[in-house]
DNA sequence: GCTTAACTTAAAGTTAACTTTAAGTTTAAT
DNA sequence: ATTAAACTTAAAGTTAACTTTAAGTTAAGC
């Protein structure tokens, strides 16, 4: 029942990312976990899913800033409605730019095939 | 015919990137313009066009030094088999890693939408 | 010929995103 | 109860990719 929770290395060995990442993530208000009575970080659900979203996010050039505006702050409950509309207003300035990255993926990737041409032609000429 | 040439900041301004930044990739070893008498850069429709594809690969995560490797060194006229053969397999390397893009890039998508789907919800519902 | 914008180099400075370190504390296993 | 692995903090260190600076040199317009 929703009550799974995670110390920070197991989580860190799941995502393969470093704890340290992971602290450094929190240090720049990403994510806020729980605590144990020892002060020792306890990782959610949630928390967990915040975190592959920030990898994602990661994973194409989204800064850590710009996921925080999209995701919003740790801490509060997204309960304010203006929260709620400056995250919304960032998911949708982040759509736009996927939709660039997406055509920019396919310009560089005939780039790349032209370029591939282009030597596999001057390789058969070394050749002849 | 084919002798168009460009001073440093000329390409620069066409490029929106900064002089600085052009000197840093020769620098490294990605470009290597001629020079005047007077020993300024000039750099030809080449040297633009390796520009160019240097700057789409910066927008989607190559590191400078996997673009180095791909496009093959600048000063080579790249007339040996093992410099081809190497930038395929760099070039074919950055192919597969593009579907694996492409693919995150879909799925980011979707969990965008869906962070956006909950938002609009618990909106409405403070809304009520 | 003079001025000034644009260029030259090499080195230092900057920023984001970690990563490492040091010196201690907590937890888990025996 | 002891030991070792895992944790804690804050600060310093690292790396890639620039950007800025300083002290000159070159090129273009008048």
């Amino acid at each position: 029942m929703g009550t799974e929770t995670y110390s920070i290395s197991e989580l860190a060995r799941e995502l393969g990312i470093n704890p340290s990442t992971i602290r450094y993530y929190e240090h720049k208000g990403l994510i806020m976990p729980g605590r144990t009575g020892g002060n020792q970080r306890v990782y959610t659900a949630r928390d967990r899913a915040r975190l592959k979203l920030i990898l994602r996010g990661k994973h194409f050039n989204a800064t850590l800033e710009q996921i925080g505006e999209m995701i919003g702050p740790a801490d509060r409950d997204m309960t304010e409605k203006n929260q709620i509309d400056k995250s919304l207003w960032y998911i949708d300035r982040r759509m736009e730019e996927i939709v660039k990255q997406k055509k920019e993926l396919a310009l560089f990737e005939s780039d790349l095939l032209s370029l591939r041409k282009k030597l596999v032609r001057r390789k058969r000429e070394l050749a002849k």
